[in-house]
RNA sequence: GGAGAGGUGGCAGAGCGGUCGAAUGCGGCGGUCUCGAAAACCGUUUCGGGCUUUAGAGUCCGACGGGGGUUCGAAUCCCCCCCUCUCCGCCA
């Protein structure tokens, strides 16, 4: 199983293994909603036969301690150690060996099983796939097209702003080269977002966007997701295709002060993703691109506050849309179309002119522990050391945004209107002619 | 990329192959003293896991960057990897 990392320390941080021991019906059920609970009863096979074992193999070690620290205090006093007991001491531990190898087997297996599993759903989430998201709210109203609306790619190359043609000679399809005002709706967009975020408190980040494997095993895109991630050639680093990944990241292994909860960071960073398996989707434009910008919120909270973080995010993200003008809805996606680490998930969808429908612009995940697990971020709780929770959310994607201002906001000569929040940050009243 | 130095508890910093989860200092926490505080003094202070347990706890195993090896016994010796620092080279 190449790649694999493995945990240190001999720690479990997976889906909670007390709670499968304690509760695995309830486990059961809660995997067989998101589709598969096959793996479960092999967990917990290996999880009996590694206790077993451990249990053993403890037992000959302390007794090997105890040896050695008898021939250790005879040497120390000059004493001759009787014939046979350092050989004794020998075998017995040869003897262990062998099972300290089963045990080591039995629990990488263990773990390369429960790396797979996906998190529990929240109740109250949806049951279905893809199709069956439920609708929470529209807000803001389907502007009129009487003479037609015109695409984001016939808009933008109107004035300049893309070109695509270009990009799929350079470096395939589903790139773009970005250019003239767009650049600058683009960079006052991410402005505007930043500050949005900030005055929410979330601290500015531009996180690195190469990572190791560790770090996506830890944030549960891998084994799942491991198709949709850019891997190197020459290095074990991986383009990230989402900010999510550093940020979560950026508290492994810690021990946080449960007094700082919450921790809110803001990721501004290009995202990379390989869309295998989106093969003919969304070929038009920048929809759907291997390549865009992203300003991604991010938090730790402690288990208690992370519903009502979620829903906080939830608001700052429809506030954004708000600002800038966008029709929306929000929608709850069904347990079928979480992803690994997601608990609950909320979307929002942008009414897209060129396409007469809604598409998703954002989304925002409850993660509870899954992630905090998997990366050993935790707090302590009286005696105990809990992991605390973590949320993601998208404040802005950049690429999708543009698409949702420049076609809503047209005019019939291909000029559009520039949202008022973004030109403050720079961007012109108006694209494009007039 | 080349040469060298180093990675020990929240931090600083000891540690001859033998009872070291680890001296000492700082910080933190609790207490004594005080009207209160400071100082001083006393105590306490890592993480993961197994088993037992009504609680609280008890007990054992593992962890001195990560992994492997030598040994009756490894923080200490050997090998590989990762990271940090210094110098040289290259570079936005």
């Amino acid at each position: 199983m190449p790649g694999l990392v493995t945990f240190r320390g001999g720690g479990t941080p997976l889906l909670d293994l007390r709670l499968i021991r304690r509760d695995p019906d309830l486990v059961r059920a809660a995997l067989a909603r998101r589709g598969d609970a096959g793996a479960l009863d092999d967990v917990l096979a290996l999880d009996a036969e590694c206790r077993g074992l451990r249990a053993e193999v403890e037992e000959r070690r302390a007794e090997s301690t105890r040896m050695a620290k008898e021939i250790g205090a005879l040497k120390k006093q000059g004493q001759d150690v009787p014939a046979g007991q350092e050989d004794a001491a020998r075998a017995l531990r040869e003897r262990t060996a062998a099972d300290e190898d089963r045990l080591r087997d039995a629990e990488a297996r263990r773990d390369v099983l429960m790396l797979g599993l996906p998190n529990i759903a929240e109740d109250a989430a949806p049951d279905g796939g893809e199709d069956d998201a439920v609708e929470v709210r529209v807000v803001g109203e389907i502007p009129a097209f009487p003479e037609g609306a015109k695409d984001h790619v016939e808009i933008a190359e109107g004035f300049g702003g893309l070109d695509l043609e270009r990009a799929a000679r350079t470096s395939g399809s589903r790139f773009a080269y970005l250019m003239g005002p767009l650049v600058r709706l683009q960079m006052a967009l991410v402005s505007y977002a930043v500050e949005v975020v900030s005055s929410e408190g979330f601290t500015p980040v531009i996180p690195p966007v190469l990572v190791r494997e560790e770090a996506l095993v830890g944030t549960g895109f891998f084994p799942a997701d491991r198709s949709a991630v850019y891997a190197t050639a020459d290095d074990d680093l991986f383009l990230v295709g989402t900010s999510e990944v550093p940020l979560a990241a950026l508290h492994q292994d810690e021990i946080l002060d449960e007094a700082d909860l919450p921790l809110r960071y803001a990721g501004i960073s290009s995202c990379f993703r390989r869309e295998a398996g989106a093969a003919g989707r969304d070929t038009r434009g920048i929809f759907r691109v291997h390549q865009f910008d992203k300003v991604e919120m991010f938090s730790f909270t402690t288990p208690e506050e992370s519903s009502a973080e979620h829903l906080r995010i939830l608001g700052i993200e429809e506030r954004i849309l708000q600002d800038l003008g966008i029709p929306y809805r929000v929608v709850d996606v069904a347990v079928g179309d979480l992803g690994a680490s997601a608990a609950r998930k909320f979307d929002c969808e942008a009414w897209m002119p060129g396409q007469g429908r809604y598409r998703e612009v954002t989304s925002c995940s409850n993660c509870t522990d899954y992630q905090a697990r998997r990366l050993r971020a935790r707090t302590k709780r009286g005696k105990e050391t809990i992991p605390v929770h973590t949320l993601n959310g998208t404040a802005v994607a950049v690429g999708r945004t543009l698409i949702a201002i420049l076609e809503n906001h047209q005019r019939p000569d291909g000029s559009v209107v520039v949202p008022e929040c973004l030109r403050a940050h720079g961007a012109p009243e108006v694209l494009g002619p007039s």
